[in-house]
DNA sequence: TAGGCCATCTGGTCCT
DNA sequence: AGGACCAGATGGCCTA
């Protein structure tokens, strides 16, 4: 879109239809920002903050015309008066007494260059449209009055008239731009303010230079974009449209032109090679090209992390925002780390664990299933030798979770270890090859505690040579139907036992923990046996597991009375709180819920099933999450 | 309609 | 010099 700018007049020239309201309650311009080497931008207000587009400022004005700054200096003049030429050919005004120029002619902006107008979305956005009295810009459209009669001459015959009669003259205000534009925006270059009455400003982003207005008779004195820039300050000034967000080709290729005249007149390309103009433009469109080619490998990192982030991936769950994204993927990291930590933990407490009195001479028998847990802390035993890669384990993801039908089950977490070194003391550490499934239903009632609801079992057998040390896949699959996340409680397999744990060496061989292993369950200490049997130990890993494909419904079911109570701080209580009430209950929400990317609602996950209690939040609520997650 | 989120353009800065 | 990176600005789309 291109239009023309004549008469930027500031005055005191009210509309009678116009409530005059203190200017300084309307105009509130903001700090002069540059834009654009020259430009300005001011921000409208009208009583309270306000858009600028619908304060009805075109975006030109906004943040091209270096006039706007003048009502830094007049503040009381807050009217502006605007005439210009769209694309579409369409004369209008802004500012000036409506019952004087509301019949606006059409007859300037005809011209040869309509072929503009197929770059006009009828459904896109135009500044020109939106208008608010409201905010005491009086926009005069007459866009659709093809009768109007008032040349643009006559026009500024007009505006001049309405200057005088309030005792401003055009003189005046052009002196006092050109003081403000000297203070302001002058860029240290030879602007000379020259008596240019009509000087031709190339946008510089959008619009087509090579034709907008270049009919309009009075784009006779226009200049280059060099001259123009040249005269910034003058009264009269033409330039283009980048209210237009229209991201065709075609506006790159128009926008480039006009960013190549700036690259020039910037002096980047001031060098002996004296690109042309074609060239700059190439240039513009290249580096456009990257940042945007930049921008999309970065989005598609986000989606990659999304893929493998414990949330659930259905369609019908919203995609999770970028910054979102990072919290969850940030607090999922620390969530894994502590999940680590607690097996490690854990393991050391089962197996070597001495009833009252005993001495753990010699570690328990490891069973098969845990077998290959690879302790990185505590005390080794004296026969193990001494890890040869003490680095910690390399936590990856599988590119894609287990194909199930349940897309919310989260992503395998594979640890790889060094090569096993088995301590001789210990049997041998059952093949990984081996694949067993153990179910619930193996272990006897008696022995069952009730959070076994789950299945664990080696998903994967590695290929024919693949080392020992290689990473297992532990899965997890969904829990039965009808088991809610929070009847899965913590009940250990056997009373807790308050024993000191005794650390003792544990065979080096892979680990293979579920993603998500919700923490700080209550009782599941070390067992009074050392010895567990591998459907006690599966089942004991079960109550670790935490299936993370609950339906949606549980979400329904505020887990906040139970274990919330008991593994949540107060502080995120409240937070849980403060999220439930605002999304969670919020059954006839569109979105299906997201992740609380928090790290307590992570640490918790085994309570709620992660990924199904939150619904987008703002920003500030989701900011306040992480601080509380980074206070766990 | 306000706010959140996003894509895009752009100019500046830093690095190689 | 050129590319990567960054931040500002803007408008569009969507939701509450």
């Amino acid at each position: 879109m291109s239009f023309l700018l004549t008469n930027f007049i500031a005055g005191l020239s009210w509309s009678q239809d116009c409530e005059p309201v203190a200017p300084s309650d309307k105009l509130q311009p903001r700090k002069p920002v540059m834009y654009r080497d020259v430009y300005t931008q001011l921000h409208w207000r009208a009583g309270k903050p306000k858009p600028l587009k619908e304060a009805g400022a075109p975006a030109e004005l906004r943040t091209r015309h270096p006039l706007f700054a003048s009502l830094e200096h007049f503040p009381l003049s807050p009217v502006v008066v605007l005439w210009w030429t769209d694309m579409s050919g369409q004369s209008k005004v802004e500012g000036c007494d409506p019952h004087s120029t509301s019949a606006f002619s059409q007859e300037s902006t005809t011209g040869p260059h309509h072929h503009h107008h197929h770059r006009h979305n009828n459904n896109a956005y135009h500044p020109y449209q939106q208008r608010d009295i409201s905010s005491q810009m009086y926009n005069i459209s007459s866009s659709n009055n093809h009768n109007s009669n008032i040349s643009p001459s006559a026009l500024r015959e007009q505006l001049a008239e309405n200057l005088e009669r309030h005792g401003l003259s055009g003189l005046e205000m052009e002196g006092a731009n050109d003081r403000l534009n000297r203070r302001h925006y002058h860029t240290g270059s030879d602007n000379d303010f020259s008596d240019d009455k009509l000087i031709s400003v190339d946008d510089f982003d959008d619009s087509d230079d090579e034709g907008g207005m270049e009919d309009d008779k009075n784009n006779n004195e226009n200049e280059d974009i060099n001259g123009s820039m040249d005269a910034i300050g003058d009264r009269i000034i033409t330039t283009t449209s980048a209210a237009t967000a229209n991201r065709s080709s075609s506006r790159i290729s128009s926008s480039s032109s006009s960013s190549s005249a700036k690259l020039r007149r910037k002096g980047l390309m001031a060098s002996a090679k004296a690109l042309d103009e074609a060239e700059l433009q190439a240039l513009r469109l290249k580096i456009n090209s990257r940042e945007r080619k930049r921008m999309h490998d970065l989005n598609s990192a986000l989606d990659g992390l999304r893929e493998v982030m414990p949330y659930a991936h259905g369609p019908s769950v919203r995609k999770l925002s970028k910054i979102a994204t990072l919290l969850l993927a940030k607090n999922y990291i620390l969530m894994l780390n502590s999940s680590l930590e607690e097996m490690k933990k854990l393991v050391g407490d089962i197996y070597h664990s001495q009833p009252p009195g005993s001495s753990p001479r010699h570690p328990a028998p490891l069973p098969p299933h845990l077998a290959s847990l690879h302790l990185q802390s505590g005390r080794r035993h004296p026969a193990e030798p001494p890890h040869p890669s003490p680095q910690a384990p390399q936590l990856q993801h599988n590119p894609k979770p287990p194909s199930n039908p349940h897309h919310n089950q989260p992503p395998s977490v594979q640890l790889q270890a060094p090569p096993p070194q088995m301590p001789p003391v210990l049997p041998p550490v059952q093949p990984p090859d081996t694949v067993s499934e153990v179910k619930s239903d193996n272990i006897p009632a008696s022995n069952r505690p009730s959070s076994f609801s789950s299945v664990i079992h080696r998903t994967e057998t590695p290929p024919s040579g693949t080392p020992p040390a290689m990473c297992q896949t532990t899965s997890v699959s969904p829990a039965p139907s009808g088991s809610p996340a929070h009847t899965r409680e913590a009940t250990p397999p056997h009373p807790p036992a308050s024993l000191a744990p005794h650390h003792v060496p544990l065979p080096l061989a892979p680990l293979s923990v579920p993603a998500l292993l919700p923490l700080h369950l209550p009782g599941l200490r070390a067992p009074p046996m050392p010895q567990l049997t591998p459907q006690e130990l599966t089942a004991l890993a079960s109550a670790y597991a935490t299936p993370l494909t609950q339906k949606p419904e549980a979400v329904g079911d505020p887990p906040l009375p139970l274990q919330a109570s008991q593994f949540h701080p107060s502080h995120h209580q409240h937070h849980h709180a403060t999220i439930f009430s605002a999304s969670h209950h919020d059954r006839n929400s569109r979105w299906p819920p997201v992740p609380c990317p928090c790290a307590q609602c992570l640490l918790t996950s085994g309570q709620f099933p992660l990924g199904l209690h939150l619904g987008r939040y703002p920003h500030s609520l989701l900011t306040a999450a992480s601080h509380l997650g980074r206070k766990v």
